[in-house]
DNA sequence: ATGGATTTGTGCGTATGTATT
DNA sequence: TAATACATACGCACAAATCCA
C-alpha cells in the first residue's frame, strides 16, 4: 500500500509478553512484503529503538521466530528471512485438492487421520437433508503440500449410502477417487461459509502450528449435478500458509 | 460438531500468559456456541479445574473480558455472556455491501474515512491493468451496522476517469451510486483472494477492535461486464463479527 | 594485514509481572 | 492476604564474528 506510516505499537500489560508481541509484529511485516525473502532484518538495536523495548526482549522475539524457522541469525552478519510464499488455495464450484494446487507445488496428497460413525448433529444434518440422529460416516483428513500441512478437514457422509468409504479413502488417498466408486462421478459445491478464529489445540497438533495461530474455516455443502447433497464438510487453512482464491462457483 | 471431547489446552513459557489464554478460550467457546447468549458460564472453581490452573488465574480472564465487553460477572449468580451472532456477508458476483445484509441488521451504512490521490503501488497497477504509478485515487472506507463496524475497505480507482469521485461518494454514502454518476451502471467481481491475518494498529483502531484480533482479508479486482477494470478493493472484515458467505460467482 | 565499525552472542544484577500455595 | 517461585523486561558491559576502508 503506497504511502504507508509505520503503525506498528506495542502494548504492556496486555497479558501478552513484549518478545511475543514484536515477533507477531515482525512475521506480519514479513508477510506484508517489508522485508524480501532472504534480506537481512534491521539490526536488534534499531528493531529495540523502533519498538521503545531493551535489545534483550528483541532477542527473545528472533530466537522465537528462529525456534519456528521462520528467521536464521548469524553472528557478524545480521538476521535473515527463511519464509515462504502462501499457496493459492482455489476455491470454485469443481475445486478438487489435488488440481487446484498445480503448478504451485511438486509434492502433494491427502492423509486420513480418524474416521468415525456417528449421529448426525443438528448442523451436519441439516446440510446432508437428513433427519437430525441418522447415522453418518466422518472422515478427519489432511492434507499436505511438500511435506507441510495445509489443510485439515471433516467431512461427514451419510453412513448407509457411503458403508466403507474410509477404507476406500485409505486406499485411494483422495476423496474425488473415493467417490466415485460410490458412483459418484461428478459433484458441486452448493455452499461455502467462510471465517477465521484462534487455531484451537486440535488444529495446532494437526496443522503443526504455534499456539495463537489463525485458521481459515471453510464450511461447505456438495452436491451431485442434480442438487441431491452428498458431503457436509469443515476445511481447516493455516493462514499463515494458505490463501483462498475465489474462481467462479 | 457431535462427539467432540474438550481439547482446550493452556500453555505455559509460550510468551501468552495463562489468563489470557483462558480468556481467549472463553472467547473461542462462545464463539463456537458452548454458551447459548445470555448463558451462564461455568463457575470459576469449575473453570479452574477444566483449565488446570488456579481459580486466581481464571478470575483473571474473566476480568480482562468482562472489561472488553463480553462478559458481565454477578456477584452471587454468576457471569454471563454479552456477545451477538456474527453477520453473514454474501461475496458473489455482484455482491453490494447495502443489499447483502438486508434482513440482518435494521442499519447500516458506509462511512468515508479518508481519501487521497497517489500513484499506483505494483499491485493496484496490476489489478487494473494500468502503468505502475499512474496516479490512482484511493478511498477509505468503513461499513457499519447497527452501529458497529463490520468492514474497512481500501479501493483505488483511475484517477483520470473517476476524478471528484471521493466527494461524490461523502455526498451518496456508497459506492455503486457513485459509479453510476460515472456511467458504470454494473460491475462485476472479476477476481477474489481471501486470507485472514491478526488485525494492525490501523485495523484496531478503524474497526474498533482489542489486541490481537483477527480480521479476514479479502483482495478484489471489480470490473464493468465487458471486463474492464474499474476499481481494486482490500476490504477487511473482523472475523469476531462476520463470516463470508460465498454465492455464485 | 590492520583497525574500526557493525552486528549478534553472552553474562549478570535488578525490578516487575504472573501463578501457585 | 501473604509468601514463594518463576517468567519477563531492563540496563550495562563485553566477547565473537563479519565487513570494509
Amino acid at each position: 500500500m503506497a504511502g504507508q506510516q509505520r503503525a506498528d505499537s506495542i502494548e504492556r500489560r496486555s497479558g501478552v509478553s513484549l518478545w511475543r508481541q514484536i515477533a507477531d509484529q515482525v512475521l506480519h511485516s514479513i508477510a506484508a512484503g517489508d522485508f524480501a525473502e532472504n534480506a537481512a532484518l534491521p539490526p536488534e538495536v534499531a528493531l529495540a529503538e523502533r519498538y521503545g523495548v531493551n535489545r534483550h526482549t528483541v532477542r527473545s522475539a528472533i530466537a522465537a521466530l528462529v525456534q519456528e524457522g521462520v528467521l536464521r541469525a548469524e553472528q557478524g552478519r545480521g538476521t535473515f528471512v527463511l519464509s515462504r510464499k502462501r499457496l493459492s488455495y482455489p476455491i470454485g464450484a469443481r475445486t478438487r485438492f489435488s488440481t487446484g494446487l498445480q503448478g504451485q507445488t511438486s509434492e502433494r496428497h491427502i492423509v486420513l487421520l480418524a474416521s468415525a460413525i456417528e449421529p448426525a448433529s443438528q448442523r451436519v444434518a441439516e446440510g446432508l437433508g437428513l433427519a437430525k440422529g441418522t447415522e453418518v460416516i466422518r472422515l478427519e483428513t489432511r492434507g499436505e503440500a511438500d511435506g507441510r500441512p495445509v489443510s485439515r478437514a471433516a467431512s461427514w457422509y451419510e453412513a448407509k449410502r457411503f458403508a466403507g468409504i474410509d477404507a476406500v479413502m485409505t486406499e485411494t488417498g483422495s476423496i474425488t477417487a473415493s467417490l466415485k466408486r460410490f458412483g459418484i462421478d461428478d459433484y458441486l459445491r452448493q455452499s461455502t461459509v467462510l471465517s477465521a478464529r484462534h487455531a484451537d489445540a486440535t488444529d495446532l497438533a494437526a496443522l503443526n502450528l504455534q499456539p495463537g495461530a489463525i485458521v481459515l474455516v471453510a464450511v461447505a455443502v456438495n452436491v451431485t449435478p442434480d442438487g441431491r447433497p452428498i458431503q457436509f464438510s469443515e476445511t481447516r487453512f493455516p493462514a499463515e500458509r494458505v490463501e483462498l482464491k475465489l474462481s467462479a462457483l
